[in-house]
DNA sequence: GCCGTTTTCGGCCCGACTGTTTTCAGTCG
């Protein structure tokens, strides 16, 4: 797909026009047409080629003709011209909290400052503050946002990453010499920040890996090689490493690199103490025998444990749990029956229901609930009293018309900042789900949080809250919240807390989600989809879960339609 | 730059919050 690829150039496009001080609404427009192309259920290529890249609403004369550009050359040129013109430290400069495109501008024209390491000096020799409108504080807060930055380093989201990683495997993959290439490392544990790709493939040698380059990825640096493994820096921020393996000890090699470092080190410890270590041939390392196994289950059949998933080979209690046979059966994406928490173009989504029932159709769903916001979040065309009554009566012609999947009437209603909620409960009470969630008052303080989202689980109607912490991944830390407190009144009151599988999100994250199991909490994993391809994130929320121990008894869309309606009027 | 029309121009999503001002500009969601 170029949807991807496409939407990205057409977003920097719009942020380097803000930065030039264009017109914002041409920049708007960019990063319209942008997010259109991002939500296409298919490859922008074919809709061109068909001559229809006009109907796509925000796609008018100027746009399409970029397209097309794009698609012939893979370049536009009005972009190439806009990077000639703004220093990409300035560009930086604008993901600093509070430093938007007006500021960074600013600190460019009026200051001469080009990099993020400038400013941060004209900070603190108090160079800031001379300029008008500026004082003391804002070279503060500047500061601050830097050093969160750089906390931040170069990792990415998982949902960043595992494209980019599986894109590079399809290349390895298409060589004839390549045998196999697997996701290896934090990636195929599925961390949700990843600060290195790591790769394992048989067949080809490292050399032969540099040949390819430029084709494989795109690099800013070769950070270091040798006889079996290579290592770079990509331009989009991480690093990869792809380790080359014989093909005899294929298994292990990808075994060793899956990790975690504490995870190898306890399975060796163990197979040490079996005794397993010392059987191989005189003069081998002691682990060397462990090759003549035929791979990673029979490694652990060997040891006397079942397989253990690669997303909890943590080195975090999941040896001494497998050993006592208390491992459970991670819940699979096979479970999955349904999606609770979807958008449609009722608020600020871009599917109609019967699209979004369809789609959900089409993924083997039995159930999808269409959630859309609620009035007070006026930027996402929330819903009032009026306009979800006459959304429930489209809701019933669609599921009139369809008999392989049930539209569910729901609602993400926004908890607003004095805890009470955004629709009467009358309302609330002839919804199917009802998911609430912040939207706003994200500085208020943990007390204020807290009491905030506890107030609205004591709602009768409130089934499930909504992306918990409020974190965007990379960008946004969670806001204030006591999350024990949370889990606790979420056991009290039988609400379902949400793992959001968007990929900005994942939140729950997987330590709070297995604390909320731990409690008795049950779990809903909800794409929060605005768009076709969304309802794929699915896997990503999977992850999450399957990384919290989590069971299919555990994650309330993996039952059937009549226990999930069963659970969501008990409360 | 798009779009719809009271159709070839004028509006485009908008309100809260912050830090600086003393009436506002910029950021953020």
């Amino acid at each position: 797909m170029n949807n991807i690829a496409l939407a990205r150039a057409f977003f920097e496009i719009a942020d380097l026009m803000e930065l030039n001080g264009e017109n914002p609404f041409r920049a708007n427009a960019y990063r319209r047409a942008g997010r259109a192309i991002e939500m296409l259920p298919e490859d922008v290529e074919e809709i061109f080629e068909r001559g229809e890249i006009r109907k796509v609403p925000g796609i008018g004369a100027a746009l399409a003709e970029k397209v097309g550009e794009w698609l012939s050359t893979n370049e536009i040129q009005y972009l190439e011209e806009l990077r000639q013109q703004v220093p990409p430290g300035v560009v930086e400069m604008t993901k600093i909290a509070g430093v938007g495109p007006k500021l960074a501008r600013r600190f460019y024209a009026e200051l001469g400052i080009t990099t993020i390491d400038e400013l941060e000096k004209a900070c603190r020799k108090r160079k800031i503050r001379t300029l008008r409108g500026m004082g003391a504080r804002t070279e503060w807060n500047i500061i601050r946002g830097i050093q969160a930055l750089r906390e931040r380093g170069n990792q990415i989201p998982l949902g960043v990453a595992l494209p980019v990683a599986r894109e590079i495997q399809a290349h390895l993959e298409l060589l004839p010499q390549v045998k196999q290439v697997d996701l290896a490392g934090d990636l195929r544990r599925r961390r949700e920040m990843l600060d290195k790709l790591d790769l394992v493939v048989t067949g080809i040698d490292p050399e032969e890996i540099l040949s390819l380059l430029p084709g494989l990825a795109e690099v800013e640096e070769i950070i270091a090689k040798n006889a079996d493994s290579i290592r770079l820096r990509l331009k989009s921020g991480p690093e990869l490493e792809i380790v080359a393996a014989a093909p005899e000890s294929y298994w292990w090699t990808l075994w060793k690199a899956t990790g975690s470092s504490e995870h190898v080190a306890q399975v060796l410890a163990l197979a040490e103490e079996r005794g397993l270590a010392v059987v191989g041939k005189k003069g081998l390392e002691p682990t060397a025998s462990l090759v003549e196994v035929l791979g990673e289950a029979e490694l652990y059949q060997l040891l006397g444990l079942p397989f253990i998933p690669p997303e909890i080979r943590e080195g975090e209690g999941e040896l001494t749990a497998a050993r006592q046979g208390l491992l459970p059966q991670l819940v699979e994406l096979s479970d999955i029956r349904g999606d609770l928490h979807c958008h449609s173009r009722w608020s600020d989504g871009v599917m109609t229901l019967e699209e979004l029932a369809q789609a959900a159709a089409a993924k083997g769903y039995e159930y999808v609930a269409v959630c859309d916001h609620s009035q007070s979040l006026t930027v996402a065309n929330g819903l009032s009293v009026e306009r979800l009554r006459a959304q429930h009566r489209d809701i019933q012609e669609v599921n009139e018309k369809l008999d392989n999947i049930q539209l569910l009437s729901g609602i993400e209603v926004d908890i607003l900042t004095d805890g009470s909620l955004d629709l009467p409960d009358s309302i609330l009470a002839e919804r199917d789900v009802v998911v609430a969630s912040i939207h706003s008052g994200f500085r208020q303080d943990v007390e204020q949080l807290t009491m905030r989202v506890m107030k609205a689980m004591e709602n009768p109607h409130v089934d499930i809250i909504g992306h918990p912490t409020g974190r965007l991944l990379g960008r946004r830390d969670p806001y204030a919240i006591d999350m024990e407190r949370v889990i606790e009144m979420a056991a009290k009151t039988g609400t379902a807390l949400e793992i959001n599988a968007s990929p900005d999100r994942l939140d729950l994250n997987d330590v709070n989600a297995q604390a909320a199991k731990e409690a008795g909490v049950k779990i809903v994993i909800n794409t929060d989809a605005h768009s076709q391809p969304e309802l794929d994130n699915m896997h990503l929320g999977l992850s999450v879960a399957r990384r919290a121990w989590l069971t299919k008894d555990n994650v309330v869309n993996t039952w059937s339609l009549k226990e999930v309606k069963e659970y969501l009027s008990r409360k």
